[in-house]
DNA sequence: TGTACATCAGTGAACGCGCGTTCACTGATGTAC
DNA sequence: TGTACATCAGTGAACGCGCGTTCACTGATGTAC
């Protein structure tokens, strides 16, 4: 991230071991209990074990821990999707596998929202558009983000010729959006009260909705 | 609302006129430019040219407050979604008929949603569920509530034999979804960046796909 | 290898802010005689 | 119709709270000689 001089990471901490760290780290876990709204940079600094005003040495202010924050969620939900892609079986037909992994990005980003529903709230909480959604800091293991997961299977399936290659255009936000408002109604919405098995047979006919109507 | 003796209704107040009602307004202008958030009873009270405390004689607390707001929002949410469906055209054909108005509904939605960003994200903020999305006082003018009227427009679509009788139970679920995740990604999320006519030629288009998918 | 010095990560006290909520009160209103 | 009284909507002062942010400081660390 830095220089390539050696010793530039050791030098980078003085007294705490890595402050910055710890904050983001604190600063996560309180968004995993709360969303956005409970990343509070005292409660962090205090988890860290330090005085509130360190946390000045490494963020310009609270606006920028909850960036931070922010990107380390949607790299959450990357790597979920991505673990979701990885367990898919092999397919020989490259149509049916597309539309494997298409259903696999969805349903990782529906288990991510109902499993993290506080980190899900506040991926989506940051001053962040389209363009910066593609910032590697929201990256998976695999360099992508979120957004870039789904545009690159859409891609696929219409390599695979599946999806007529007129209808690609803005589809990623068609089914983005099915997705993403069922996750939203489920956790934070009117169909909270749907139990776990509801709420999965929903989202995986959602699912067929999406693969239909794209 | 009350009993239903002569003068009740003017003895509901005392000396501010109706300060139940100065509060709600009020709380629905905060929401309004703020979203749920920004509905302060102290700010509330401020504007109703009262001391704070005297919220206290019409509602619990802040939460109650706030709960009626969002109640106020639904209610215009329904509005909007019924003046869309009283704009159309009358059709003799109908399957035609049922088609038009589900999409009216969506549109209603987001036409509402862009227009009102502040009052859209208030409508789901309380802490309500799918039974509470019944209660009258969140409904418009005809007396029934959004989801209300995303129902009853889906029987129609049952009716009309445009929706096979098996595909019914959830679709509001799915049709639901796709619409208001667009919503969240215009007004809150990612899509903040689109333009007017972008935004309504992927709502647009989204309406297409709910209705091939459904 | 040993000493003097500069750096700068973290300290601790303080700031002003606006919030939600409480409580004893007051005085305009409607009502009973 | 006129007077005494009870009601209760709104007052005003105060509370404790936790927040974000500032600032002069200190003392462990790495570095230069």
């Amino acid at each position: 991230m830095r220089g390539s001089e050696t010793g530039a990471s050791k030098r980078v901490t003085y007294r705490h071991g890595d402050l910055r760290r710890a904050l983001l780290d604190a600063g996560t876990e309180l968004a995993r209990g709360g969303g956005p709204e409970a990343v509070v940079l005292r409660e962090a600094t205090r988890r860290a074990g330090v005085a509130p005003s360190a946390a000045y040495r490494h963020f310009a202010d609270r606006r920028a821990l909850l960036d931070a924050v922010c990107s380390a969620a949607q790299s959450a939900l990357a790597v979920a999707i991505e673990a979701e892609l990885a367990g898919l079986p092999c397919k020989e037909d490259p149509a049916g596998r597309a539309r494997a992994r298409l259903r696999a990005v969805g349903t990782g980003y529906l288990r991510f929202a109902g499993a993290e529903p506080g980190l899900f709230r506040t991926a989506f909480s940051a001053s962040d558009n389209l363009r910066s959604a593609a910032s590697p800091a929201r990256a998976g293991g695999g360099g992508l983000t979120p957004f870039q997961l789904l545009t690159a299977t859409l891609d696929e399936l219409v390599e695979a010729g599946v999806l007529p290659r007129e209808r690609r255009p803005n589809a990623e936000f068609l089914a983005w959006s099915a997705v993403h408002g069922l996750a939203m109604l489920l956790i934070d919405g009117p169909l909270r009260g749907l139990d776990k098995t509801q709420a999965q047979h929903v989202g995986q006919r959602l699912l067929d909705m999406v693969e239909q109507g794209l």
